[in-house]
RNA sequence: GCCGAUGUAGCUCAGGGGUAGAGCGCUUCCUUGGUAAGGAAGAGGUCAGGGGUUCAAAUCCCCUCAUUGGCUCCA
């Protein structure tokens, strides 16, 4: 019989007979590889565990501990809901059913039925029915013509259209069970591997993603090959619920909402107030020692600036309508963004290269119409405020200011721990350059100098065609919210369109008018999206220097009230903020309170604590610290301060 | 905007065609207590809003609004 070399991983070379599968090479080196493994590696393509290998070959073994293992078992699990939903509701259509980060999901078409997401349980149930089975997972190569066959027969014009883009000669079909799919694959040798099912939730998705098409029902699910394994995920998942800010936001009564008010229009509250208000201090210092001048403006504007802008062709339609004058029919906009207020600074007096670059920074308020379904929590909303700035600068300077910006950014992220970031190029869409304005060569210039700036900065980038802004690219830090949805927090964007919009100048060295360069950059993104992924890092335990109390004063009884009282005072003349409970509770109770409440030092002071002139130290989480004077009381937080923010 | 779910006291939630329930919170009283819940009493709701079915609707049906999981969008 033929010997093929098959090399490993780790570089050594087995010997097999021709036509050996991954499987038949897994159990050549162990018995608990062989029962581990789920698909094979082939020269770097996954293939199906039991597919033969003809020829020499490296071959890696994929086990559930390798990512593209989890993908191939959550493949496989997303043909095994389909068979299962096949067999609950015949005459189901099926558009696409993919692996995911965390689970897979399948599209369906229902027909007339509707599918009600309490039936989950029973799918659910006849999946881990056919689980038990154990059916092969068959891989069958079809030809073009087979397969428009087939699914004609079946009536799933979905399938069909799919078929349709395909080259003849690279069809394949699964099958597992009673079910046909059509599939490139691969999947694992058999549903028996999948031992814990959890169907999550039912949404609706447009086919191919558009929303032109119809809508199907996707339904998310994730399984495990051990019932543990899936245990452990759902109580990870109820953790991820209790830091959800929308929760957190409530309890440590940092914003609300109000229907009256209107939807996604947030009300601050005092303790939030606070916390964002020292966001902006924080940034305002540091952006001060960096060269910006804070300006600013009103919350609306003329029409006719963002007709200039642009703004108004391009999202007129989707904005809040115009406010109109009670007589002469002028319009205003509430203002969308900042830049053609900011523009219209830089235009207030003729400009020398001297003075350039010009940094203008605004905490400045705007709304936006999101659409209705959009709507979340503070991470998308109607109404918030960007840490702004647009720096307009010489063709020359736009490298070295963006180097700035990244550096301010990565300043800020330290400084509140945010290490888990996603630093993302985005760029145009080559395919699709009417969404843009601007001219060629400024975008590939702009787009250029992103990339050189990032890559002189070290920042590990992912490129995105598409995602740029329509009048320039930009590089957008992304942070993942507590259940793993991925938002844009900090951002800077290149613009060489509104400096020719609004016909900005500035005279150069050489006497003549040049066309300065803007920058558009905001390190938080907007307070209400920041504060909200903040919240859900820390699960609402701020840094000291952030935390809306940051002391909670709890005398044993009343008879120390005096003591108490004077103490807070001592602690806010050092600007240590806080509370002073003075209920008529246990300081059992007191104690329980404040760190339910997530108060970074409580200071109790009883008999012993006044005779001495002392405080009694406790540290939220961390427990008794000890009694101490107020001075060294000060000095301990004073130096945890400086140590997080310096 | 589209598909699905949800809406009962300030909060978290139970109930369910026949006069509205719990825990926490709040108020008052008792208690003056040493490191995560002391005791008692009381106030508080047109069961999101509107319409319909019914002798009777918080409960069943329809519409609207809001929230929520996704999709689409995101200056």
């Amino acid at each position: 019989m033929k010997q093929i070399n098959i090399t490993l991983p780790d570089g050594s070379v087995k010997q097999m007979p021709a036509g050996s599968t991954g499987y038949d090479i897994a159990r050549s080196i162990s018995e608990g590889l062989a029962r581990k493994v789920i698909a094979a590696k082939v020269n770097g393509e996954v293939w199906d565990l039991m597919r033969p290998i003809g020829e020499d070959a490296t071959v890696q073994l994929l086990t559930w501990d390798d990512p593209e293992g989890k993908a191939t078992f959550w493949h496989s699990s997303a043909h095994l809901m389909a068979e299962a939903l096949e067999a609950l509701y015949p005459g189901i259509k099926f558009g696409i059913g993919p692996p995911i980060d965390q689970g897979f999901y399948y599209d369906i078409d229902f027909g007339d039925r509707e599918f009600d997401g309490h039936e989950l349980a029973k799918v659910e149930k006849k999946m881990q029915e056919l689980a038990q089975r154990k059916d092969p997972y068959i891989r069958k190569e079809v030809s073009k013509q087979e397969a428009l066959d087939y699914f004609s027969k079946k009536g799933d014009e979905y399938k069909l259209e799919l078929i349709e883009e395909l080259p003849d000669g690279e069809i394949t079909f699964y099958e597992v069970g009673d079910f046909v799919d059509l599939c490139r694959g691969p999947h694992i040798p058999n549903t028996g591997l999948i031992k814990a099912v959890k169907l999550l939730n039912v949404a609706g998705a447009y086919w191919r993603g558009s929303e032109r098409n119809k809508m199907l029902t996707r339904i998310y699910g994730i399984t495990f090959p051990k019932q543990k394994e899936l245990k452990e995920f759902l109580e990870r998942l109820e953790e991820a619920k209790k830091r959800d800010h929308r929760k957190l936001g409530k309890e440590l009564e940092l914003f609300t909402f109000s229907e009256k008010v209107g939807m996604g229009l947030p009300l601050w509250l005092p303790k939030g107030a606070m916390l964002r208000e020292r966001l902006e201090n924080f940034l305002k210092k540091a952006q001060v020692k960096a060269g910006y001048e804070p300006v600013i403006t009103p919350h609306i504007g003329s029409k006719e600036l963002y007709v200039t802008s642009g703004h108004y062709e391009k999202y007129g339609e989707d904005s809040f309508r115009p406010i109109t004058t009670p007589h002469e029919g002028e319009e205003f906009m509430l203002k969308p963004m900042n830049c053609p207020h900011h523009c219209e600074i830089y235009k207030s007096r003729p400009r020398s290269y001297k003075e350039l670059p010009l940094r203008l920074a605004e905490f400045g308020t705007v709304y936006r119409y999101e659409q209705h379904g959009e709507l979340h929590g503070l991470t998308r909303v109607r109404g918030f405020t960007q840490d702004d700035a647009h720096i307009f600068c010489r063709p020359d300077q736009v490298k070295d200011e963006f180097i700035k910006v990244i550096d301010l950014v990565l300043y800020v992220f330290n400084a509140l721990g945010f290490n888990d970031y996603e630093a993302q190029i985005s760029l145009r869409d080559p395919n699709d350059k009417d969404k843009y304005i601007g001219d060629d060569a400024l975008w590939e210039k702009a787009e250029r100098e992103i990339q050189e700036a990032a890559e002189e900065r070290g920042l590990q980038t992912v490129t995105e065609l598409g995602e740029a802004a329509f009048y320039g690219p930009k590089l957008d830090f992304m942070v993942r919210d507590a259940i793993g949805r991925k938002w844009q927090l900090g951002t800077i964007q290149v613009d060489y369109n509104l400096p020719e919009r609004f016909e900005l100048e500035y005279v150069g060295a050489d006497n003549q008018k040049h066309r300065p360069v803007m920058i558009h950059r905001a390190p938080f993104g907007s307070m209400e999206r920041f504060v909200a992924v903040l919240t859900e890092h820390c699960a609402g335990n701020f840094p000291l220097w952030l935390a809306p109390d940051q002391i909670a004063v709890l005398p044993i009884s009343e008879k120390y009230e005096d003591y108490a009282n004077r103490v807070f005072s001592e602690l806010k003349t050092h600007d240590i903020r806080g509370i002073l409970d003075n209920r008529d509770e246990k300081i059992g109770r007191k104690i329980r309170d404040a760190e339910v409440k997530k108060i970074p030092f409580m200071l109790i002071v009883g008999e012993k604590e006044q005779a001495a002139g002392k405080v009694a130290v406790r540290r939220h989480g961390k427990g008794d610290l000890g009694a101490m004077t107020l001075d060294e009381f000060v000095k301990l937080f004073n130096n945890e301060i400086a140590a997080a923010t310096e």
